[in-house]
DNA sequence: CTGCGGCCTGGAAGCGCTTGCAGGCCGCGC
DNA sequence: GCGCGGCCTGCAAGCGCTTCCAGGCCGCAG
């Protein structure tokens, strides 16, 4: 196999507790002897084996990163957010993914990270109360995106402020019919974020003076996919929104689609507004809520490792990351009179 | 802190021997004997620290997937397949990026796997073959992904035939004018995928008869925004093509939107063709040729888990994935007499 | 009744590193 | 010239598991 710190302290004719000293820069140890050392080292190879490491020095220089799911564009963009700074600080990052088979229930029950990290990020974390205090019982040092909790740091784009600029911006363009496509009541995953932009959608319509209409929220599960079923829905209703405010870009995307196929022009006949600012929104030409999403991931990974370095109790502190509109070309003015009763089998 | 398998054994009045056993399911231990020791563990919430077994057993339990980056959708897709089978197998996953500062070289130089992982896939690694063997000589058993090397087993589409594929069918329906838009020449990442469908640009446009033409040629650096960039490079050119191959649907997504906006129709006035068949592809209406991104990934895994558990020799395979032509709505045949000559400041 | 083989169990030696502690050496001040 | 304090260094005890090996016990066959 590859040489251990003892085939170095041989070679380097120093006990291996010079070597792990030598090696990590650590006081105590004379120049001439470093050198030699670091020589040595270096002509065998040798790097250390990182699982004694961890072991011997009692950090396992791993933070868990909980997400409902890899593979999404939001979640893909903060986990290399996440990584870059973890990476250089000299921690792994590890995903646990919160939706799938069992979900969170899975995920608390046998808290999987217990003994493999030093610390957690929680991510749109879909816990109840009594999930998060079984989560927090475990001491594991944590911090949250997405969304604040009590005693836990963590930062978040105010999302009701969001989703009122989104809706906000429809109104002001005259808009009186405005639809949601949200997260399901029961949605298995990012839990607060879908229910805040709830709660500034329905502000932004308080504002305006618009009435409620339940029937103009559906949930879209935050994919394109989702979003374009939820827009079928809503070309079934009697009279059609002229604007859909949807809570990703991936389902604006999809609802967008949809429309134009049912003969809807948009944004003339329907406006679409999303919220991420995906990478390729600049490009489809979507209205949306911007937020740098790397930047957070960042952010938040920074707040964890400073957490763990002041090992001592440290502020909690709730952040808010900035939004802002971006007005493309997917929304307009509502269409004057009547709107085409654009419908699709 | 928490448990040690030295409480679960002083409760359970065994040795931790005995509680290692018992708990693992390994033979040599009596029903009633490991019954008290799990009733005993689960009273404590004993769970093993992963980082001492790792140690003891020799094994670290970890596989490294060397990407040029996470965060884009290829790569975080192939991040979640193989996550899946391989957390299921009990091995964690962990990520290592060779675009960036430093790029592969750095990656090659400093091994900063080894002694870290089991195993490593290879997913577009972008190696020449000094660096590649360097890899290699680590013993790290390994997979590839996207390429084959020989010596080591790996799954790839077959990116000549798929790049025959698209642009076969564009020259199907008559267009002679058909750009490419690639990686660049010194790209630093995703090494053999650019030239393996370059080739398969050359071949279908020889198999239609057409003339290569250099100057259609332009890198676009697998983002939106680099294929937006490329096609204004090429709506530059005196005569524009009337068909784009992109080598990604990012780009194909940015070609389009560039084109749009320069007065030309698509596909009436420019043909544009992806590949991956992004998910959000099918909503913008994108021709492309799809291929499954996450069920490579984990077919990647279970290869390279199963070079792991037969140590011995296991014979290298390289495995085709399939790929398939999706027609939508971004090819259509050229237009009839001069294209017209939208362009964009 | 004695002997032998199997089944369980515990002791103890690691896995490769970190770190507290003690000891050796040297230089300086008195 | 002697003593004390610093600077280096090595010893050894872990970190929390796994696993080899030896030994005890019991049942069965002879």
């Amino acid at each position: 196999m590859s040489a251990t710190i003892e085939d170095v302290a041989r070679a380097a004719q120093v006990s291996v507790a010079t070597v792990s000293r030598a090696l990590r820069g650590l006081p105590n140890v004379a120049p001439s002897t470093r050198e030699r050392v670091v020589a040595v080292a270096k002509e065998l190879e040798y790097v250390a084996d990182p699982t004694a490491s961890r072991l011997a020095g009692g950090q396992r220089l791993v933070i868990g990163l909980v997400v409902p799911m890899l593979g999404q564009w939001y979640y893909a963009k903060l986990f290399s957010g996440v990584e870059a700074v973890a990476t250089v600080a000299g921690y792994d990052v590890l995903p646990f993914t919160t939706s799938g088979p069992g979900g969170s229930q899975r995920f608390v029950q046998q808290l999987p990270f217990r003994k493999r990290v030093d610390g957690l990020i929680l991510a749109d974390a879909p816990f109840d109360d009594a999930q998060f205090t079984a989560v927090a019982r475990t001491g594991v040092p944590m911090v949250s995106l997405g969304a604040f909790a009590p005693g836990v740091s963590g930062i978040a784009v105010d999302n009701v402020a969001a989703a009122e600029l989104a809706v906000g911006h429809l109104t002001a363009l005259g808009h009186t019919r405005i639809a949601l496509i949200g997260g399901s009541p029961d949605d298995p995953f990012r839990f607060s974020v879908p229910v805040d932009r709830f709660h500034g959608y329905q502000e932004a319509l308080r504002a305006a003076g618009l009435r409620f209409d339940p029937t103009l929220v559906v949930p879209g599960n935050f994919s394109a996919d989702g979003g374009a079923e939820a827009m079928h829905r809503l070309l079934l209703a009697p009279t059609p929104p002229t604007a859909v405010f949807a809570c990703s870009d991936e389902m604006a995307i999809g609802a967008i689609q949809v429309a134009r196929d049912a003969g809807l022009r948009v944004p003339e006949d329907l406006s679409v507004i999303g919220i991420d600012d995906h990478d390729i929104s600049a490009y489809v030409g979507l209205t949306t809520i911007h937020q740098d999403v790397i930047g957070q991931g960042e952010r938040v990974a920074h707040l964890l490792l400073d957490r763990l370095r002041s090992d001592g109790e440290i502020d909690v502190l709730h952040e808010r990351h900035p939004t802002r509109l971006v007005v493309r070309r997917t929304t307009a003015p509502p269409p004057v009179g009547d709107p085409p009763a654009g419908r699709r089998g």
